[in-house]
DNA sequence: GCCAACGTTGGC
DNA sequence: GCCAACGTTGGC
């Protein structure tokens, strides 16, 4: 089966695909939606595509791509009292949070803002640009991510 | 900083 | 199960 692509959001501010270049990989954590949950343990497989897209920031868009390198497990920042993330209904027996592991790929060659994807007429189905679209998880078709790929200076998604 | 859109919570 | 109140997201 075509491996699936996804866009998921993180604000720079909190962590950057630079971030991610620096750490190689990451677990994803912090995610606290079920529908974004359950895209993550039901529906992301090793070696889906991820466009990462810069949420909150200036400008938003489309920084570059990674990809999932371990399956979803469950999110240890709900255990954890100190973290923002703490969730107190979840016990290690029954977690309510999961995450996968992602790896860096590629920092787009230039980078693709949010009012770029807004005016392609060849991404007006994609669901980041849709008002209120707040899931951090979406799925992407492969036209779509092929579009930005090249949008972002790359031949294609590879 | 504002606020529209959406998700979650909790009283009933 | 309904829905008002509240909290969060995220563009602008």
């Amino acid at each position: 089966m075509e491996p699936q692509i996804w866009l998921m959001k993180s604000e720079p501010e909190v962590y950057s695909i630079e971030n991610l270049k620096r750490d190689k990989k990451t677990w994803w954590e912090g995610v606290r939606n079920y529908q974004a949950r359950n895209f993550m343990t039901q529906k992301m497989k090793v070696g889906d595509l991820i466009l990462f897209y810069h949420s909150n920031a200036e400008p938003s868009g489309v920084a570059g791509l990674a990809r999932v390198c371990g399956e979803a497990s469950p999110d240890k920042t709900q255990f954890d009292k100190a973290s923002e993330y703490f969730d107190p209904k979840s016990t290690p027996q029954k977690p309510n949070w999961f995450c996968v592991q992602v790896k860096f790929e590629k920092v787009f060659p230039s980078f693709v803002p949010l009012t770029t994807l807004k005016t392609d007429p060849r991404l007006q189905e994609l669901l980041v640009i849709k008002r209120g679209q707040r899931l951090s998880i979406q799925t992407v078709r492969l036209s779509e991510a092929q579009h930005i790929c090249r949008l972002g200076g790359l031949e294609d998604l590879r």
